[in-house]
DNA sequence: TTGATCGCGATTGGCTCCAATGTAGCTGAA
DNA sequence: TTCAGCTACATTGGAGCCAATCGCGATCAA
């Protein structure tokens, strides 16, 4: 499941929950200005909660807001998507560390599934959807706030070009990252934290050297 | 120099600011309630931009805001602390290693100022300032976004547990602080890499395990 | 044809008023 | 005395209106 609407909140955190997801889809790619009037019509609101929802994504790192101007949707150089995945190099192994001691039975098995079903997926946007479950689900036993949410906004901050990446991934490189997605799920239900951040840290490390390889991705 | 108010930007930003610089220099304490007349007041606003402001420091994890409610002075819990400061550990030898390179001989000639006169400083709050400008300039050489942004916001959130922890360091702590100070310095003005980010490291566990000493300082 | 300048329209920023919500204090009965 | 329920007030959330600002296009001169 992709990260509902939350009824929870007031509108401003409502309208900014949903538009993240929107951007998150890829319905908004990067550069695209976004309008508060239209935000404020499609949501039935006035512009005032949208105001308060764009200073939050804003602090998200999603969209770049210039005052009196507009807000446009985040783009990132290459300088600053290689911070990023170096930023995560460091960051992610430390959070899965926490997170493989409590990982549950269920969910150790939703983790399997999700590898399966992604190896024989063609849809390049229901990839990008469970490979975003696998990501939040393989930390769900850390019960950590800041550090999650580090990695959380880390990881939101380069889903475009996340999306533009996969589209363009050969075979082999597509076989690549199913053999870690079974080796990482191996590592957990070992519970062998030693392995499981040197999986981790390969995809990320491995990730971040194919990208650079694409700089026509990015600003 | 204390961080000033910007005068750049909107009413939202310049409010953000100014409460922001407010609170790190501890004139709300953890815990304090925040009114949005009170801050519209103390401006010469209305409460319309001090709601913008506030989901900026919210974001920033300064405040916390509880809806129909109100707006609080975040609080740490001792093991969000430790979160912070293992993330620390993790990022900040990264963010150094950047900005080792660059740094001019004048940052540097300051950076040594800073650490001579913290040595014969009395005044923790004056203390703090220049630990803070200390913080700052050792990584202003790192030309980076998001890395410096990510490593701020950490720091500003243990500010008042950075300040508590000081007013109770006794003389021999304060001994190794110094020392550290200037051998990183020394390690800078070399360009010796590997050796500031070991001395940062050091630092930055010290301190994480002292703090650990101390739970009353937490909720 | 090209460059700069002026003015208008579109969009954002801010204020005031009103509605909704949560909290604290009071009243009453068990 | 204590606890539950109710009422009133303090505070936040939201809508509409007006002002300020920016960008774009038209106009004019070189």
């Amino acid at each position: 499941m992709t990260v509902t609407t939350s009824r929870n909140g007031v509108a401003s955190e409502r309208i900014a929950s949903a538009l993240r997801d929107s951007i998150l889809r890829g319905e908004h790619p990067p550069g695209t200005r976004i309008l508060q009037e239209d935000v404020a019509a499609d949501f039935g609101a006035s512009r005032l909660p949208v105001r308060e929802a764009f200073r939050i994504l804003e602090a998200d790192g999603l969209i770049t807001l210039v005052a009196n101007t507009g807000a446009w949707v985040s783009r990132l150089s290459l300088a600053e998507c290689e911070e990023i995945y170096q930023l995560r190099e460091r960051i992610e192994p430390l959070l899965l560390g926490y997170s493989i001691q409590n990982l549950t039975a269920s969910q150790l098995d939703r983790l399997d599934e999700l590898a399966a079903t992604m190896q024989t997926l063609r849809d390049p946007e229901e990839f990008l959807r469970l490979d975003r479950e696998f990501h939040l689900l393989s930390y769900a036993g850390a019960h950590t706030a800041i550090l999650g949410d580090t990695v959380r906004r880390l990881w939101n901050t380069t889903q475009h070009y996340r999306r533009a990446y996969t589209r363009l991934l050969d075979p082999d490189g597509n076989r690549i990252v199913h053999d870690e997605h079974h080796m990482l799920v191996q590592a957990l239900r070992l519970r062998d934290a030693d392995d499981g951040e040197r999986i981790l840290l390969g995809h990320i490390r491995r990730t971040r050297l194919e990208l650079a390889r694409h700089p026509a991705l990015f600003d």
